[in-house]
DNA sequence: TAAATTAGTTAGCATAGTCAACTATTTATA
DNA sequence: TATAAATAGTTGACTATGCTAACTAATTTA
């Protein structure tokens, strides 16, 4: 039997991981309606694990978030205080973020609920297929890394001369 | 060696299954420039293979959209010429869906180029592998199926009585 | 038969993605 | 070294989607 013949390997694989997706954020924020933000942890354990250099565009580069999406993103944090932006000391032109008293006081909270969900999500998975999953993750991401997207300005000035 | 001290295992799942999405959507929408539509493949593929009951709350269903985002995204499939409504034959609340001519026209284009773009995005992974990976994914989805997420009214009447 | 549920629509508001223009700063180069 | 180009971040406009609430119409349940 060929099992690219069912529907669910007819359905393009991000829209899977897109539903997927969907319901881990809706029970990760559930696990975690403690806390007065409800979006955006993902963030905070990246500036936590890049105390020295973490800048809104490494932040962009890890997400792939836009940005002009991450300005927002980050006045929400800095909003209810769980960030802080200071000039870069080596380069003025970014920021560096840096996490608050509070955002400290959380994060233990958050990666017990994360861990905790990881587990549940993974329940029926052994280790050698736990670790083959995130194999196989990894293998996609590169693989995709390579594809062609949609036109994105690489070169901002490059492109403003092309459309003279 | 606890793979899990590793940065990439305390990042949520789902971040990295949202990121795994932007990219594969976008190498998507880039091989199908050609049609006057920029999203929403799944939901033909999904209609194509349900002909006789696609309905609004059906895909809602499958892909976790609200219905109020389906009636948006059926619209504009709508305006589009890629869709048709028409009141089911057999409860008159629901709304038929049917593929137009031209839907039919390019979901031979859809499929190739999903095809093409899943075997590229697996390359390196075994038929082994490959299995694997989806047997996870559904174990996944299976579990996240069980966990409470953020509160849904699924009684609407219900809700609104508390709330006296 | 009345009450509850279901399917779909509409409207308002919030968040995020995209694009373009802009400032300030740093790096490359002629 | 002066100028050009690139980088980091910000802002504003516009669009798409998510969520909630209120609503109509049709069907199911009690």
């Amino acid at each position: 039997m060929d099992v690219t013949a069912n529907i669910f390997y007819q359905i393009p694989w991000g829209r899977h991981l897109s539903v997927l997706t969907k319901m881990y954020f809706g029970a990760l924020t559930k696990r975690l309606n403690q806390l007065d933000i409800d979006r955006h942890y993902s963030i905070l354990i990246l500036v936590e694990n890049n105390p020295e250099g973490c800048t809104q565009q490494f932040i962009s580069d890890e997400f792939k978030i836009d940005k002009a999406s991450m300005v927002r993103i980050i006045d929400y944090l800095v909003k209810n205080n769980y960030l802080k932006r200071s000039v870069h000391p080596n380069d003025r032109r970014k920021h560096r973020l840096e996490l608050t008293v509070k955002a400290r006081k959380f994060l233990p909270v958050i990666h017990k609920e994360v861990n905790s969900l990881n587990k549940i999500v993974t329940k029926g998975m052994n280790a050698g297929e736990l670790k083959q999953f995130w194999t196989s993750i990894n293998k996609i991401s590169e693989n995709l890394k390579k594809e062609p997207t949609n036109p994105v300005i690489v070169n901002y000035k490059k492109v403003k001369a092309l459309s003279k």
